[in-house]
RNA sequence: GCGGGGGUACCCGAGCGGUCAAAGGGGCACGGCUAAGGACCGUGUGGCUUAGUGCCUUCCUGGGUUCGAAUCCCAGCCCCCGCACCA
């Protein structure tokens, strides 16, 4: 495609910014600070895709926003560096993991620099060096200290073949990525951070951050807090306690089974030596091998098997049955339910099957139950029936009595229980964070001293896909045990990549810092970040994980605040051809095509362009040339008409000054309220339209050369955030001072009403100057000179017919308000309702002249104000199409209104 | 299953109670410019109509609330995303 030869410009600014240092932040400056941070990448060897650009263009636009609107602004990047890929990347193509990602950051860091991002480069970091991970061993020591991290059994997948723990991204359809064999569910002794001790704090943080709805509920849903009761049942002829938790014990009475999950570890206790030993030994095995949510999916099959043991009723002391079901999960809860059919679907489903009784104990007040006869579970709300003392209560306040009865005794107790689960940081791979712990057969588990940080993660290793490579390097495992100084084995675990992201916010503040994790003085000024931008993806997960260690690290006393990210943008993701687009399904649209094609700046403002950030996106090649064009629009505005642009006073010389000004500040406004408020779509669509109007200026007739001059350098400005090489070219061109990424960001005046409408009422009366009446209001003192079409004469003749019939008050303000261009009445009309159903005479207190009245356009014109005694406002309703036809023919020759 | 988000003109997408036949872009058509094509500029782009204009039918489907619904509510259909060892 031709055009301007924007690559050319893109090297020489990004030279010239370089030079001039603007983007380096530091502390202690007058300014405020602002700090703006986007999700850092995983380098992979993939490379940017649009995803990325898409997320780095918003960002590097409010940053050089705020820089501009004067603010202190630090915008940082780095690299998410340990990880999966790079370790499978190693056992593939026998490339060394740190090989591959110093490979990939470096090709992600040319990619960032040729966008012409504001980065400040010199806070660039990457969490695969011991300067950093040294933090994340330093970080888990404190938890460790503090009883929050801590060490228990957890069920991973493993290939029997390869001997190795597989990653659920390694686990397709149940078999192992790369041998194929069946994937076992095996149960290995793993590292947890205490998250749950912060789940109350974690949902009570949320009301007081700036981040969508939308994340905050996913937060509150994944926290998952819900208050119950937890009961325990006694087994007959066994010492073992069944702790079940449950949200509904106004149920006790119609309990009929109990369920364990499969891999509850009382289970295989209570069956040892029975007859139903090695039936429910093949059970578990064949639920381990099934998916977590097929598991639970209430379409799917309810499996279950009665272990041949009885639970005893702690009101009634019948003996209840006690099944395992595949659809009981051991992490929820107790690991074990009580099971009322009558009431719950998934129950009644499993009791059908079974031939298991359905006991009604709450009964439907619109129509009596019959266990027999039962189609579904009861959910609703009813009467307790069957219930022994509780009978007749409503089941909301069973649920509290019958808890208070259980606590009595002894039995139960009302307990709140989450979703979120503890957060299990081990992970049986190389290409990370080693855990700071070693084992003594003295001394037990003993953590590394923070004086021996860090322990260095080595990088002689062999990788062979079998197992963890760590597990079987001798040199690495035998250590000395910082107690006894006796023999010891270091654990060969690393840590999950999400330690590393969840305070690297935190080191930007100070990367080079030697001593700490960070400068506690430079955090002090900097954070909390005051906008963070990344993909949805992360709502639940990641934006979890920092939330609990900025919250662990402030009860440390390490920091002074405990939510990290004040405000927090999602953008969407970005499709091309119906999927998400990334290397697996190759159809990635790189940075290097567009820029060769169209530059660089054309990719930015096209994926700001055509869509509202937030919201998918599916690429279009062809949507990328209408960015283009205009950027080709814009230059050839500036370099076409550079002798048109004075600098100097300039100061309104007519109507078509005045309208060009009102314009202008009005862009400025709109536009500066949108990029603060991520509608770059919305900005980038009112500079099109104020380009479009400048040109149409310059074209349309005499040129107030300064006037012209500094709206094109204001609409410059405008569009730097988002073009900034091209902005920078232009800026050149149009006399600007400096650098535009420099430049003061202008201010939004205020929108002059009058010249406004003028410009409305020469657009109307270009097309036709007779069909043009006035409206005039009775009192003289608030007279508005109000320019309508004829058409409306009729119209309002009819609306005040109407009002009188005290019916249709709402065509009449709709009518008014169609009047009323420029400030939207609709909420201060409908309040008007009501007076005007009440005295509809008011309505018609506009007084219709007809146009022969109207006689010549001409009397709008100076001095008319004077003539009338009154303030006259102008004011034209038309069709929403002549607002594209007015900026085409802004003023008409002969009509000057001053 | 649990949770999140959508369905708007030929296409992509704004709009989210009244100034809405619905921003902006793409595509297409016509006109201008050109030797010609591209690029560029202008106009148009639901239907029927007018001198100006007006009327009718539209925002997944079906109901409802309202003086008034693309916008709010209910039901249905369809699509996309996340779900704890990918980051």
């Amino acid at each position: 495609m031709k055009g301007v030869d924007f690559q050319r410009m893109e090297r020489k600014w990004q030279l010239r910014w370089g030079k001039a240092k603007i983007f380096g932040a530091k502390e202690g400056s007058k300014k405020k600070p602002y700090y703006v941070l986007e999700m850092f990448p995983y380098p992979s060897a993939a490379g940017l895709h649009m995803g990325h650009i898409r997320n780095y263009a918003m960002g590097d636009c409010i940053a050089r926003y705020r820089r501009m609107r004067g603010f202190n602004v630090m915008y940082p990047m780095g690299y998410d560096a340990f990880g999966l890929p790079a370790e499978n990347a190693a056992i593939k193509s026998k490339t060394h993991p740190k090989k591959y990602t110093e490979d990939a950051i470096a090709g992600i860091k040319r990619n960032q620099q040729a966008l012409g991002l504001s980065y400040d480069w010199a806070r660039e970091i990457a969490t695969c060096y011991p300067e950093y991970y040294k933090w994340n061993q330093f970080f888990f020591l404190q938890f460790f200290k503090r009883g929050l991290a801590y060490k228990k059994l957890a069920p991973v997948n493993w290939c029997p073949r390869c001997k190795t723990v597989l990653a659920n991204e390694q686990v397709e359809q149940g078999k192992c990525w790369r041998c194929e064999s069946h994937v076992e569910i095996k149960n290995l002794e793993q590292w947890f951070l205490r998250i749950t001790k912060y789940a109350d704090r974690l949902l009570s943080g949320l009301s007081k951050i700036d981040w969508p709805e939308n994340v905050k509920r996913m937060q509150k849903n994944w926290i998952g807090r819900s208050e119950g009761t937890r009961i325990d049942f006694k087994i007959k002829d066994s010492e073992k306690t069944l702790s079940v938790f449950t949200t509904r014990p106004d149920t006790l009475f119609g309990i009929t089974f109990m369920v364990y999950a499969p891999e509850h570890p009382d289970v295989m206790d209570l069956v040892r030596g029975t007859r139903y030993e090695d039936k429910v030994k093949k059970f578990i095995r064949s639920v381990m091998l099934e998916e977590r949510f097929e598991r639970t999916s209430e379409e799917s099959e309810k499996e279950g098997l009665f272990i041949g043991r009885h639970a005893i009723h702690p009101v009634t002391g019948d003996e209840i049955p006690i099944y395992i079901a595949n659809f009981v999960l051991m992490e929820y809860g107790t690991g074990a339910i009580i099971a009322v059919p009558a009431h719950d679907q998934r129950d009644f489903m499993f009791a059908k099957k079974y031939g298991i009784p359905i006991k009604v104990v709450i009964q439907n007040p619109y129509r009596e139950l019959d266990p027999d006869e039962m189609p579904r579970a009861y959910c609703d709300e009813g009467t307790m029936v069957n219930s022994g003392e509780f009978d007749g209560l409503s089941n909301t306040e069973a649920i509290e009595k019958i808890t208070e009865h259980l606590e009595s005794i002894g039995r139960g107790k009302a307990t709140v229980e989450y979703k979120l689960r503890d957060w299990l940081i081990s992970r049986q791979r190389y290409w990370g964070t080693p855990i700071p712990i070693v084992y003594c057969d003295k001394c037990g588990t003993v953590p590394v001293p923070e004086r021996d940080l860090p322990v260095i993660l080595p990088t002689n290793v062999r990788f062979t896909g079998r197992g963890n490579p760590l597990a079987s390097m001798e040199s690495y495992i035998k250590a000395k045990c910082p107690k006894c100084e006796g023999p010891a084995r270091r654990e060969t675990d690393t840590m999950d990549t999400f330690v590393d992201s969840s305070w690297y916010f935190l080191r930007y503040c100070s990367p080079k810092q030697k001593s700490s994790a960070f400068d506690r003085k430079a955090v002090k000024y900097w954070m909390p970040v005051d906008q963070y931008i990344g993909g949805v993806e992360h709502a639940v997960m990641h934006l979890m994980y920092a939330r609990f260690f900025t919250m662990a690290l402030h009860d440390m006393g390490m920091l002074g605040f405990d939510e990290p990210f004040q405000r927090l943008f999602n953008q969407g993701i970005v499709y091309k051809d119906g999927h998400k687009m990334s290397k697996s399904f190759g159809n990635v649209v790189t940075q290097l095509e567009i820029s060769k094609k169209y530059g660089i700046d054309t990719a930015r403002l096209f994926l700001l362009f055509v869509a509202s950030p937030e919201s998918q996106l599916e690429w279009s090649d062809k949507g990328v040339q209408g960015a283009f064009r205009f950027l080709n629009r814009a230059f050839k505005l500036v370099h076409e008409n550079r002798g048109m642009m004075a600098k100097g006073k300039c100061r309104a010389a007519g109507v078509r000054d005045r309208i060009l000004l009102s314009r202008l500040y009005a862009a400025v406004g709109t536009v500066s309220e949108q990029i603060e408020g991520f509608q770059f779509n919305l900005a980038i669509s009112n500079i099109m339209e104020l380009a479009g109007y400048l040109s149409a200026y310059a074209k349309s007739g005499k040129v107030n050369r300064p006037l012209f001059g500094e709206a094109v350098r204001v609409m410059i400005q405008l569009m730097s955030p988002f073009a900034p090489h091209v902005a920078e070219e232009m800026w050149e061109k149009a006399g600007g001072s400096g650098l535009v990424s420099a430049s003061r960001w202008p201010a939004a005046g205020k929108p002059d009403k009058r010249a406004v409408a003028i410009e409305g009422l020469l657009s109307q009366l270009g097309s036709d100057i007779e069909h043009v009446l006035r409206i005039v209001r009775k009192k003289p003192k608030s007279m508005d000179l109000i320019v309508a079409p004829a058409w409306k004469y009729e119209l309002f003749r009819a609306l005040r017919r109407k009002a009188r019939d005290s019916r249709d008050a709402g065509m009449v303000l709709k009518a008014l308000m169609s009047e009323n261009r420029f400030r939207p009445h609709g909420k201060e009309m409908s309040r008007l309702v009501p007076a005007l159903l009440k005295n509809p005479d008011r309505i018609p207190a506009l007084i219709l002249t007809q146009h022969q009245e109207f006689s010549v356009i001409d009397e709008i014109r100076p001095g008319l104000e004077s003539e009338h005694g009154c303030k006259v406002t102008v004011q034209v309703a038309e069709k929403s199409s002549s607002n594209k036809a007015s900026h085409a023919a802004p003023g008409k020759p002969g009509i000057e209104v001053r």
